[in-house]
This record gives structure tokens, C-alpha cells and sequence, in this order.
DNA sequence: TTGTATGCGTTATCAA
DNA sequence: TTGATAACGCATACAA
């Protein structure tokens, strides 16, 4: 008896009822609202936990016009990069008690569109997005069309109105490329991803550029551009070391193709560095526990994540101007690398 | 001119205005209803894309009392095991158009409540937890009280009437010191974490049940238990090697143990298998990237995640008891064990 | 300082 | 086969 519908959960006039009110006033406690009495307040809250009330986001929302969730879109949540950086969205975002909707769009650009779509009908207030590919015309079109706050994260897409977290990863390849021609190699070789997504346009660019602005060519098939995925990795990585004159010197770009490169130096005895210096990316257990360790190109990948958020939160709160974040690399040498021809330095381990 | 609300997204009254009809209608053509012609049908489905309709999913849940999302707990999404159990889940929720609505929680026991209550705020229909830790009587109380469907992933939680899906680490842990003892291991150590979560316990329960069943004693130290991270592992790692009398064979149980107890061989130049045979955690790029490649028990993650979900759908669909699903381990043997005492074995790479 | 009443965008009930 | 309309639970403009 008493509750009617002891069944589903009680609302704010359960909660007015109990505490002889109005739901008005339930509502003004509840939201910290101006002009409520101590003595009200006092009875509202003792009402509320009295029910174990718990306000209805949904409907609030529906009221209020925000959510208070963000989307993001990742093209695989099992990869640690992205794991990473939806931590530090996370992270950023529960403080502002903002809310993370995860969607996976299993690095198809199709798919990427439809739960872009889902997230949008759910009304998320803002989108931060991991893209698969950033060339799909379909996507290009409906991401310009949108009004809803959008970070790209290591992305440009063309006509698309966005704030925007890049990697500078020029840098970090321009460093390597210089050491590792400082230590007497002129054969390097890189493998990395293709140009439909930025880090791959990026990375091959800037290999190309260390290369010319040193006046030294690079040989030709010494550029591997593909799939950024461990088999890849191995795949590029095997065909380098089958050509009659393979390179002295490796970058891996990227952190799948990492291990397909390491791998196959495994399997096929390749004797690191002493046959071949290797660069890799992104500062991993993989990387640090392999024989010898592995020097890397990396970047503070959790720092993307909350630096996305942030810039999100900026925008949802004060508007103002698209706004580009810049996040830097460090090349962290390890005992990957090697003179060549000349007399070898100190060795780390 | 036309449209007075050019501001707002369209709803169910402006593609009704734009075709003609009522919204009643148009509701029905969204939903698949019954008894509509097909020239209705027809011409609501162009006025919808004409205005770029997207249905309100807030609103009808508000309605229709369910949100088609779950939520998923999780100490840190950063983590390995974690991200994969979340891409399973996800994967397993996205042909049913449920999504997924993550909630970090730190491994924070109080911090974890908090997210739980959030979430029920947003009404998700039900929830899967990897909690932090199952011992917290307030988070035990208040999940007893939950009518919202639970999946509770590799933990017990008592009084709590929740979907469960386990994973066997009993088999696991027990075949690796089976073969250990087979290979001539007396003295043989494990690192693992605390009773306050199932597999903790479950591997501590199974490795001295495999002594008990051999008749064989545990040397006093040779168990150590603490937290999962890599701080403990390699913490217990060295000190385990700096007893007088130290292991002839090591457990880590847990993956982020592994890391730091593999960080310490290395820095300390134990050779592995010689001087330590070693059975790690989770089968990662990291143990298979170690030289030796580290033997490992190793479980379907992935399936974890999506056996969780198939669960939960299960029971938002129809009911019926409270379900158990075990996920098996396995032992991977690799060339991180060698036979003590007697001639060693082959070795595997 | 508090209460009443309206509408957010839907679905579902009932009449037509 | 279609349309009018009452909720869903809340926030808020306005009245008291």
C-alpha cells in the first residue's frame, strides 16, 4: 500500500508528494535553484533518499535540450592507442560530470557514417572522432553539414569545420632520420600507414622531406606504405630484407605495423642493431621489452585524448573559434640502433 | 520562410506538416507500423530525407520506458583486457542497435558506485561491471537492490542476483605447475593479485590445490600477492630472486604483473629458461615479443566481452534464470620453461 | 519563497 | 487505414 506504482522507479512527484511540496520545488533543490528555504531543502533531501530517487536524465534532457555526453568514434577501442585516448577523454569529461559514448566503427568508413549517425539521434552534444578514413566524400559532406561540436583527433577533413588535436609527427620522424644519418646510414627504410588518414601522409612526408633537405636520395622500394596492421608489418618488413640490398636502417610507422616488423626480425634471426637499426613508433611493452630495446618516436597519447575533451568542453561552454592543439613528439633512443660502416658508439641496452 | 524552426533538428511534427499527414502517421512509418499504404509510406519517406529527419532517441525512451544501451564498468578502459572485453561487447550489441555507454571507474571502489548510479540515471537497460572490487559492502547492498539486469565479469558478489560469465583459471594455473612439477620444478613461485576479486583467488586456490593434490609443500614467501600493476610485479619479481633459496619456475598472474616481472629479468639479466622457467598472464605482444617468447596462460578475452553481452540481451529479451557461461584458459607453451635438474628438454623458441 | 501549468519529441490508445 | 490526444519525467515561465 501507500506507493501505487511501486513498480517503476519514483519520479519528482513521488518525491513532492512525500515531502508535502511541489514538484517545482523538488526541481529548484534538486538544481540548486535560487529563493528554497533551508528548512525545505532539508525535507526535500530527506524525501529523496527516503525513495532512493534518482533524477531522470532522459527526460531532463529532452527538456533541457543537452545531454551532457560526447561520442567517440574509434575505429577499434582494442587498440591501445585508442583505449588510451578514450581514457583521457574519460578522464576529462567525469569531472563536468559529462558522460562517454563509446562506437566502434570496425575501420569501416561505411559503418563510421551509420554510428555517427546513432550517436547524433541520441542527442550526444558533441562528437570526437577517431576517423578510419578521412577521404570518404559521403562522410566529408555530412560531417560539413553538422552543427553538433566535432573534434578530429590527428585528422583533416576538407570543408569540415572542427577543432582539431594533431600530432606533430614530423618531428619525431625528422629526429630519427637525422640520427640515424648522423650514425653513418644511408639506406633507411620506412613502413607506415597510407595517406587516406593524416598520421601516414604526415610520416612520409616528413621522411621524404629529412631525406631532400640532406640532398641524399632514398632507394628506391624503401618506402612501404599500407595497411596499418600487423600483418603489414611484417609483410613490408619481410620484403625489405629480401631485396639485394636491403636498408641498414628501419622506421616502423605505427604501432600495429611495430609488431609485425618486430616479429619478423624475430623469426628470421635479423640481429638487431648490428645488421639493422630500428626506429618504431609509440613507446609500448612491446617495444621496451623486446631484445634489445626498441628506440621510438613517441607521443603522449593520453594527453590527445583529454586535450580533445577539453577543447569539447571549451566550445560546449563558451563557443568561440575553432581551435587546433598541437601534441609533440619525442624520439626516445634505445639499444635499437647502431653506427653503421664507422666504429660503433657506446651500445645501450 | 517555410520552416519557422530552422534552429532546432526536424521532429515527427515537421516531417507530418511536410507530407501532409499526422504525426500518428509518421510514427507508424517509422516503426515499421501496421495498416499503412504504401503510397503513405512512400511519401513520408521522402519528406523524412527531404528535411534530413533523425528520429529523437531521448524522447522515445522517454516514452517507451527503454533506452537500448548498456553500460559498461570498468577500473580502466586503458587497460588490455578491458578494451577488449569492451570491442567483444560492443560488437555483440551493435546488430541489436544497442549501445554501449562506458564508465571508468579507476579502480576506485567508492569512485565506482558513482558511475554505477550515473549510469542509472541515464537509464541504460542493463549493465555489465568489471568491478574493481566485489568486497565493498556498500556497492554489495546497493546491487542487491537493483532491478536493472547485471553481468558481472569474472567476480562474485554475494547476495547479488546478476548474469555471470567466469573464466576458468583453476585449469589454467593448474596445468602450468602440473608441467613444471613434470619437468622437475620443486620450488616454484607465484605473483598474483589480492582476494578481494575472483582471480585472484581463484589462481592462489589453484596453484596451492595443485601443490596439495602432488603432495607437494609451498616454500614459506613463495606466494606473493598484491596489486595488479607492474609496480608489484616487479617488486615481487625481485624479491622472489633475492631469497637465499630463490624459485626454479615463476607464475605471473596477471598481465600487468607480467610486464614488471618481465622488466626485472631483463634489467637483471636473469636468463630465461636456465636460471627461471616462467608462466606468464595473458598471451600479448609483449609476452610473445620477449626473448624467449614467455609460455603463457592465455583465455579468449574477445569472447568474454561478447558472451557478456549475448547474455544481457538474453535477459533484456526474455527473461528467465540467472546464467553462468565459463570461459576456458589454456597453457601456451613457449620457450620460457626448461626442464630443472635432470637433461633439459627440447627447446622451443 | 512556492505552486501551477506548459511543452520537450515520442509512442500508444482510442475514435473516426 | 488514419488522426487527435494523452502521457513519459522533467525544467521553467509565470502567477500567487
Amino acid at each position: 500500500m501507500g506507493r501505487t506504482r511501486a513498480a517503476s522507479a519514483p519520479g519528482l512527484k513521488d518525491v513532492a508528494a512525500h515531502a508535502g511540496v511541489s514538484v517545482a520545488t523538488v526541481s529548484r533543490v534538486i538544481n540548486g535553484g535560487p529563493y528554497v528555504t533551508e528548512r525545505v531543502r532539508a525535507l526535500v533531501a530527506a524525501s529523496m533518499d527516503a525513495l532512493g530517487y534518482e533524477p531522470h536524465a532522459l527526460a531532463r534532457s529532452l527538456r533541457t535540450g543537452e545531454t551532457r555526453s560526447v561520442g567517440y568514434v574509434v575505429s577499434d577501442i582494442a587498440n591501445a592507442l585508442f583505449s588510451t585516448i578514450a581514457r583521457g577523454i574519460d578522464d576529462a569529461l567525469q569531472p563536468q560530470s559529462y558522460t562517454m559514448v563509446l562506437a566502434n566503427s570496425r575501420s569501416d568508413p561505411a559503418h563510421e557514417l551509420d554510428v555517427i549517425r546513432h550517436l547524433l539521434r541520441r542527442r550526444v552534444d558533441g562528437l570526437v572522432l577517431s576517423l578510419a578514413d578521412e577521404t570518404s566524400p559521403a562522410l566529408r559532406d555530412f560531417l560539413a553539414g553538422l552543427r553538433t561540436p566535432l573534434v578530429l583527433l590527428d585528422r583533416e577533413v576538407e570543408g569540415v569545420l572542427a577543432d582539431q588535436v594533431l600530432v606533430d609527427h614530423a618531428a619525431g620522424v625528422a629526429a630519427a632520420v637525422a640520427h640515424l644519418r648522423d650514425l653513418g646510414h644511408t639506406r633507411v627504410g620506412l613502413i607506415t600507414g597510407e595517406a587516406s588518414t593524416r598520421p601516414g601522409r604526415e610520416i612520409r612526408r616528413a621522411f621524404e622531406d629529412a631525406h631532400a633537405a640532406a640532398g641524399a636520395p632514398i632507394p628506391g622500394g624503401f618506402v612501404r606504405v599500407g595497411a596499418l596492421s600487423e600483418a603489414f608489418g611484417a609483410q613490408a618488413a619481410a620484403a625489405l630484407l629480401q631485396m639485394p640490398e636491403p636498408p641498414t636502417a628501419l622506421i616502423a610507422g605505427g604501432a600495429q605495423i611495430t609488431v609485425g616488423v618486430l616479429r619478423v626480425l624475430r623469426r628470421q634471426g635479423v640481429r638487431v642493431p648490428e645488421e639493422l637499426s630500428l626506429v618504431a613508433y609509440d613507446d609500448t611493452d612491446a617495444t621496451e621489452l623486446f631484445s634489445p630495446s626498441v628506440s621510438v618516436i613517441a607521443r603522449d597519447i593520453y594527453a590527445i585524448g583529454q586535450t580533445a575533451a577539453a577543447l569539447l568542453l571549451d566550445r560546449l561552454g563558451s563557443g568561440g573559434a575553432q581551435r587546433v592543439a598541437r601534441i609533440p613528439t619525442a624520439l626516445i633512443l634505445r639499444g635499437s640502433i647502431a653506427a653503421w660502416g664507422g666504429s660503433p658508439g657506446p651500445l645501450l641496452t
